[in-house]
RNA sequence: GGGCCCGUAGCUCAGCCAGGAUAGAGCGCCGGCCUCCUAAGCCGGUGGUCGGGGGUUCAAAUCCCCCCGGGCCCGCCA
């Protein structure tokens, strides 16, 4: 059994054996093997390269025996017909056949084989939670960052073979929410007809609504404090906002936040009463937010992202879920008391759950001279706390869809609540789970010179961006089709628009805090989207024009030879490139993989015609191999939510 | 104050975790290529003290230590 799967083409097969048999040999992890068995830095050393001396001197054993248990093991499985293996300086080189690879890809064509991920010899149950938005303002970029890279890694994963769950959680207990509701009750107004008064979707309405309230109350508190910083800040985002709004409903929520006698503590009465579950708190907060989420559906589905379930942290309250989670953590010997609010002992669980447990130890890391406060539990007016619901939901996630790890698509700044997260699963004896929830972080899509900020009422909102896409996408999509069907070109330009954003945000390495140039963002040259749709159109028309290939009659000595040999090779390696990211959770390293191809084929072309070809058993082999490339960057495309477009 | 992330070509980044073969792309800039499968393309040129300094190693962009610059996190907020 390999790591790498199962895959028909003889690259994914070579692949699997030499993963296996290196392993065997050299006594190392299937998964290491599988990582360093890459290409070469230059193309003259192969196809493939594993640095054998490294691990050969440390065992001790032989490098020539290494490299000739591993043709043996090649040759048992009627392999080394697709690959020669040369030591070169230490290295085990790999070198693909081209005839032979190109008479075996014809006959899987042939057959109706397309290219896909390598299949997973044992499927996992996963769940990916991702976006998350707060139901208070239109999603932004930032958000749009969260949504492609979750629905990727969930695509990916799916295509990988695994069962994936993927679920976004509604939090609408906070304090934002309770914030914006304020405001409509003051209001008393419904989201949807302040909606229909302003010409906006829901959730612009619901934002607006959110940004006067916060800054009314940030205003009206500051100036009994007598803070005036804080007040200025206020006072100019109401300005702002002022123009962004109807003027009347403005007025009324700054007058009316003002005649409140203590507006905080309007908004905790009104939190604490959603919490019970009273009415009307419970109807109009649930108004709010589902106003919000109609906003963000409209969005995300524009964007080509879908969930399988909407989870609301409120109904953990009111399903029990969060108290008997309480009751749990009394009876845990890591149960205290911290400043007499009841708190888990984190300190004690890093020394008594963590370091003394090897598996722990470095499976969750915790920075040296780390200092953590115990994690308190529950507020002293009895309301529960973010986090304590959190863990709730964890819980939830492992148990509704029997998941075996659950990928947390969040933010980098919440790493040291994700890490409290897991402490806290470790202290109540939730070990399994704590190990395999995994915090994907990605760092924050900032603006130019600053972050973006909800509460001031900035940020760019994804639809905007969006609009923007569209705008340029239509234009050049007309130009190149003037005589084509209108309903064609807007759809062809929406989706080059979604292609554009939606690489542009998976591209980059998630580590990379991404600085938001939209300028950038929307040049649809080289590294974009466009640039694979393109490519794939270019591919498609060939077909096209082509008519029927008949892989049988297509001549294997034609893709022997130098491009054309290199891009067949190239474009094999796609399942296991692809099925590797999944396992790494890495779209950036797939989105690198299908410019490299998109780059190679787009050099081909230039100089190697397809459909002029005369001779044809070269002209079938030509447009096999075209057919090869097409469906493999369209398999990509479509694990980045990129569609592929048959032509643009 | 403590911790984490980032720093590679004028700009945006890959390579770093798992040290090894002459540091790679794209954008920009300069110069070429559309009677021929879509020029959102191709060809050629330009461009690097891998933030700085020490160390480990036969070998360091990659590992360790110190420093500098930018960002983030340290709530009975979410």
């Amino acid at each position: 059994m390999s790591v790498v799967g199962r895959g028909k083409d003889p690259v994914t097969r070579v692949y699997s054996a030499l993963v296996e048999g290196l392993s065997d040999v050299l006594g190392i992890d299937q998964v290491q093997v599988f990582r360093l068995l890459q290409p070469p830095p230059r193309r003259e050393y192969g196809d493939l390269s594993f640095p054998v001396m490294r691990f050969a001197s440390k065992s001790g054993v032989d490098v020539e025996s290494v490299v000739e248990s591993v043709r043996g093991m090649l040759w048992e499985r009627n392999l080394l017909r697709f690959a020669d293996l040369r030591l070169e300086s230490g290295f085990l080189n790999v070198y693909f056949k081209g005839e032979d690879v190109a008479d075996e890809v014809f006959r899987l064509l042939a057959s109706g084989w397309k290219p896909s991920p390598a299949q997973v010899e044992e499927p996992k149950v996963y769940v990916v939670e991702h976006t998350s938005a707060n139901p208070i303002h239109p999603l932004h970029l930032g958000h749009a960052r969260n949504a492609s890279l979750g629905d990727s890694l969930a695509r990916m994963l799916r295509a990988r073979g695994h069962k994936v769950n993927v679920r976004f959680y509604i939090n609408d207990m906070g304090r934002q929410v309770a914030v914006a509701t304020l405001g409509f009750k003051i209001l008393g107004v419904s989201p949807e007809d302040l909606a229909r008064v302003m010409d906006v979707k829901p959730d612009y309405a619901v934002g607006w609504v959110y940004a006067v309230t916060h800054n009314s109350i940030d205003a009206v508190e500051a100036r009994r404090k007598g803070d005036t910083r804080t007040l200025d800040d206020a006072l100019s985002a109401l300005a702002r906002l002022k123009e962004k709004g109807p003027q009347d409903y403005f007025e009324k929520i700054l007058s009316g936040v003002s005649t409140l006698r203590d507006p905080e503590g309007a908004v905790s009465e009104l939190m604490k009463r959603y919490e019970e579950g009273l009415e009307p708190e419970k109807s109009l907060v649930r108004r709010v937010a589902k106003a919000a989420l109609e906003g963000f559906k409209e969005t995300l589905s524009r964007f080509g992202v879908s969930f399988d379930s909407w989870d609301w942290e409120s109904d953990l309250s009111w399903s029990g879920m969060v108290a008997r989670l309480l009751e749990e953590a009394r009876k845990s010997p890591y149960f205290t008391l911290h400043k007499g609010a009841p708190a888990l002992d984190l300190p004690r669980v890093i020394r008594e759950l963590v370091e003394a447990d090897t598996e722990v130890k470095t499976k969750i890391k915790i920075p040296r001279g780390f200092d953590i406060p115990p994690l308190i539990l529950m507020r002293s007016d009895g309301t529960t706390l973010y986090t304590t619901r959190d863990i709730a939901y964890t819980l939830l996630k492992f148990r509704e869809a029997g998941a075996d790890i659950v990928v947390n698509v969040i933010g980098a700044d919440q790493r040291l609540a994700q890490l409290q997260l897991k402490l806290s699963l470790l202290a109540l004896g939730y070990r399994k789970e704590a190990l395999n929830l995994v915090h994907y972080d990605y760092e924050i899509v900032r603006l130019p010179g600053r972050r973006m900020s909800s509460r001031r009422g900035e940020y760019v909102a994804l639809d905007e961006v969006l609009e923007e896409a569209f705008q340029r996408s239509y234009r050049e999509v007309k130009e190149r089709n003037p005589s084509a069907r209108e309903e064609w070109v807007r759809d062809t330009a929406w989706k080059v628009a979604v292609g554009a954003v939606r690489f542009a945000l998976e591209q980059p390495g998630r580590l990379k805090p991404v600085t938001l140039d939209v300028e950038k963002m929307l040049n649809f040259r080289e590294n974009s989207g466009p640039y694979l749709q393109y490519t794939y159109a270019r591919a498609n028309n060939i077909l096209e024009k082509h008519g029927h290939i008949d892989f049988l009659k297509a001549l294997p000595q034609a893709l022997d030879e130098g491009l054309r040999r290199d891009l067949m090779v190239e474009a094999l390696r796609f399942p296991v490139v692809s099925a590797k990211a999944a396992d790494d959770l890495a779209p950036e390293d797939l989105a690198s993989y299908l410019l490299r191809l998109a780059d190679m084929f787009n050099k081909w072309y230039e100089k190697d015609p397809v459909i002029h070809e005369p001779e044809e058993p070269l002209r079938h082999a030509k447009a096999a191999l075209v057919t090869l490339i097409r469906d493999t960057l369209g398999a990509g495309m479509n694990l980045l939510g990129v569609e592929p477009l048959p032509r643009m």
